[in-house]
DNA sequence: CCGATATTTAACTAAATGGTTAATTAACCA
DNA sequence: TGGTTAATTAACCATTTAGTTAAATATCGG
C-alpha cells in the first residue's frame, strides 16, 4: 500500500488501535499499560502487532527506558489525513440544498473543463443522448 | 471490523479510493469514467470492487440510469471521521515546545486521576522508584 | 432481434491482517 | 545467581483484501 497517506488511514481503521491512540493522548504509556484494557479479549501479542502497525504508520513512537518501553504518541501523520479530509468538508457541512448550489456554481468551471476534454477526445463515455 | 468509523478509514486507506472519491467531488460519474484513470493499472473488476468498498462505507451511493450506474460522492461518513481526528489536532498543530507546556498545565488533572487510580489498585506499572 | 456497450458475478489466487500459543530476550531485584 | 516482570519473536492459522480472467446480465440502438 506504500504511501503515508494510506498507512495512516490503515492504521486508524481499528477500534484498538484507535483506543491505544486515545490512551496516548493523555501521555506516555508502557506496552502493558496500553495493553491492560484489552487483555480480557486479546493477547499481548496481539497488542504488540498493533503497536507496530502504529510505529511503521508513525503514529506512535516507542521508547526504552529499562525492561518497558514507554509510548508516545506523534500526531503529525494525522494532520495530512485531515487535510485530506477537509478538501470534502463541502459534501457534510452544507445542507444538501446548499451543497447542490455550490456545485453548480463553484465547480461549474471544472466540470466545463472536463466535458470539453472528452469532446476532444472524439468519445462521448460520459452518457447518451 | 464492524463498527462505521473503521469501515470509512479502511475505504480511505486506498489510494485508488481516494482517488475514486476524488473523482467524485467534481460531479457524478458512471463506472467505466471513473475506472478510465486505472484501466492502464488495473481491471475493471476490480474497479467495481473498490466502489463496493466505497458503497458499503456508505461514502458512495449507484443508481441506475439504463445500463450506466452513475456514482454520487456522500460525504456524511466523513463527517465522524473528521470528528475522530480533530480530538487529536493539538498533538500537530502547536510546536512541540507548546504542545510540552500544553500537556503539563491542561492534562495535568487527567494524568494525576489515573496516577491515584493505579496507586490504589496498589500496582505500580507506570515507572520505577 | 442482434450486436455493442456497461457493469456485475464467479471462481480463483497471492499476499496481508489479526489473532493464537510457546519460546526467547532483557532487565530488575532480593 | 535465580526468579519475576516486560516485551518481542517465531511459527502457525483463518479470514480478508486486492487483484485476475472468463462468463453472465442488462439495456440501448439500428
Amino acid at each position: 500500500m506504500h504511501d503515508q497517506l494510506s498507512q495512516t488511514f490503515q492504521a486508524l481503521a481499528d477500534p484498538t488501535r484507535r483506543a491505544i491512540l486515545a490512551k496516548l493522548s493523555l501521555g506516555e504509556a508502557n506496552v502493558s499499560d496500553l495493553a491492560k484494557p484489552f487483555l480480557k479479549e486479546m493477547s499481548l501479542p496481539a497488542i504488540t502487532k498493533h503497536l507496530k502497525v502504529l510505529e511503521n504508520a508513525g503514529l506512535v513512537t516507542k521508547t526504552r527506558d529499562a525492561q518497558y518501553r514507554p509510548c508516545k504518541l506523534n500526531g503529525a501523520p494525522l494532520k495530512d489525513a485531515t487535510d485530506w479530509m477537509e478538501h470534502y468538508r463541502i459534501f457534510w457541512e452544507a445542507s444538501l440544498d446548499r451543497l447542490g448550489e455550490y456545485l453548480k456554481t463553484v465547480t461549474a468551471k471544472e466540470k466545463e473543463t472536463i466535458k470539453k476534454k472528452k469532446i476532444a477526445k472524439g468519445k462521448n463515455h460520459g452518457r447518451k443522448k
